[in-house]
DNA sequence: TCCACTATTCTTGTATTGTTGAAATATGGA
DNA sequence: TCCATATTTCAACAATACAAGAATAGTGGA
């Protein structure tokens, strides 16, 4: 993954609004809801939550289809695993071990190649 | 957790430099960094640097220590689960089962290629 | 004490984002 | 065709974020 495209979904989420969004889809899951009901679950404008769903779809957090005159959006919940793993990408230097965090983090380091990690004077 | 403590984690996350603090940061582990070893390997001005870093860990992001004259920075990966944990709360309605994997296990295993978890609607 | 080093804070200018109301586009039915 | 519904686009304004330079505070050694 890009940083931009990390950048573009991460910007996608920092907003109120935008998370909720999210969220709401997320419980959707596969049914999603078209955005109509977005905006009238949230107590939005309609043209405020057409400016917010068109920004995360473009950004790759949502998919959108077609329905007559409806539009129907749903969580790209693929795409958020992708960005997760390029957030934790090469955690703690491949070192699972060594890993601070609980046993549920310490599979978030992939068996990857050690990186280059830049020149540090050797801590203590 | 809460949706203020979330939108602010997203929008630490939002800009390319903060970005690629957290992922240098999420490398080095349990050793962190301090500011001026963060600056250098980034090519920022310390100020800049100094000031991104305030903000991200005034977020939650990161954690700060004191040791004599340096600020040793370090990802607080803890939070990191708890904010997908809190991203996906609910997936498809409480039925995991509908997404292929837990996702919170499958957030943060990455290791095998990601899974399927919902057939997302062709966006070409 | 003075000095070098580390890091932060302050200030200013610029750019971007979010919200609102009004208008426009697209679809399906009478 | 005409009309109601669903959604998007446009325009304007306030609010906020970012970057860079200068100045300030804290620490440890000579």
């Amino acid at each position: 993954m890009e940083k931009h495209t990390a950048t573009r979904l991460f910007e996608s989420l920092s907003s109120g609004v935008r998370l909720d969004i999210y969220r709401l889809l997320v419980r959707r899951g596969l049914d999603g809801l078209v955005a109509g009901e977005i905006a009238a679950a949230l107590a939005l404008p309609a043209n405020s939550a057409s400016f917010h769903l068109k920004g995360m779809t473009q950004a790759g957090l949502l998919t959108v289809q077609k329905e007559g005159r409806f539009q129907r959006y749903r969580a790209n919940l693929p795409q958020m695993l992708e960005l997760i793993a390029y957030l934790t990408e090469e955690c703690c230097a491949g070192q699972p071990e060594r890993c601070g965090a609980p046993p549920s983090a310490a599979a978030c380091c992939p068996t990857v190649a050690p990186p280059p990690i830049i020149p540090t004077v050797d801590e203590s």
